[in-house]
DNA sequence: CCCAAACGATAACATATGTTATCAAGTTCA
DNA sequence: TGAACTTGATAACATATGTTATCGTTTGGG
């Protein structure tokens, strides 16, 4: 799904600038759909400001997977990368400026950076990266209860929390949105002091 | 974790064949660690029989995260790639032989494979392929109750039911053994016609 | 500025799931 | 072959979590 080499290898910068050109910036309102769940994924999505979210339908209630911030770019990696439908939908949460690259550009790129000489290597780790992501959130399910897992949003990756809303991250967290509610209300009360 | 590009890519086949001399083949018996959690993983390993779980330690009790059977090669990925201790250990659960292959040899090969006209294609696919895997375990956390879970193995993944004790399909599903011997029952008791 | 929709808290009840303990049936290996 | 271990089923009880409904607050757009 996330595919950023911006930022994490500095050394490929260069080529990426090179492309900027290439990309359309637009801004969007919020809760504007950038791709559909069942179409290819046809565009590399940088996000310069604004939030967005990667999520399914599942006999009519949705149910969020992954969430996007300021200078993070993603696509639907399978369907990017193998031209098939794409599982997720990916909207904006808030009102969001993007640029987008079309694949075309995306595979030019690719081209290009396969000449470095550490090309491999650095693609590898990218994946093992990936990988390790969402090895990680697997990993937390089957080790953590909803309660740990809310616990770790909130002291890894609070931004999640400050700015999505909740029913989101109540699905996110593979819970209810009451679930969620309650196990706020827990926490809150532990940390009163009479 | 899983990095199996024998059989998925058979253009590569001839690749890896050049280094099957350097493979060394063992008999191992049962619950044999083949890498320790915490340990780096030093090979890429090839089971020809037998069978194979990835496992970590939490606070005591094993939670078991992916199974491996024959003709399938694996390693703890991040570990090797990034030169990192391994968030899981490898062992086998039957009596197995498998074929060790040192990391430089691997090296070795990618870097040939890289002279490969489409390697960027064919390793973008390869990384898409095993991060959809690890997102659809994720997703179904998120979609399915622990009971489709299991039917989902059942229909989808059989051999894991026949051939691995239960007690590691309950932690690989996210719930006790209790729990699962319920669901068991149940789906059994489903079944009967009077 | 106002109204409809979105958002979030809470209660009440039903169901799902974990924990602990016990028992029975394999299996392994000295 | 017999004891120790492994595996799996089940009961009883406690806790976690889902569902539905209600209510108050906030928010966004005409």
């Amino acid at each position: 799904m996330l595919f950023h080499f911006r930022n994490k290898f500095p050394k490929l910068n260069t080529y990426w600038d090179k492309y900027m050109p290439f990309q359309k910036r637009q801004e969007i309102p919020a809760k504007t759909i950038l791709l559909d769940e069942g179409k290819v994924s046809q565009n590399y999505i940088f996000i310069e400001k604004g939030c967005v979210r990667a999520f399914f339908n599942n006999n009519g209630s949705e149910k969020t997977v992954q969430f996007f911030f300021e200078d993070e770019g993603l696509t639907s990696f399978d369907s990017f990368v193998n031209n098939v439908p794409s599982q997720f939908t990916i909207e904006t949460i808030e009102p969001s400026v993007i640029y987008l690259l079309p694949k075309p550009y995306v595979i030019q790129l690719m081209n290009e950076l396969s000449q470095e000489p550490d090309f491999a290597q650095m693609i590898l780790q990218m994946s093992a990266q990936r990988q390790t992501h969402y090895i990680n959130e697997f990993v937390s399910f089957i080790r953590d209860t909803p309660e740990q897992r809310y616990q770790n949003l909130l002291t890894e990756r609070s931004h999640i929390i400050q700015r999505v809303p909740q029913h989101y991250i109540a699905s996110y967290l593979g819970i209810s949105t009451v679930h969620l509610s309650r196990i706020k209300s827990k926490l809150a009360k532990g940390k009163l002091h009479f």
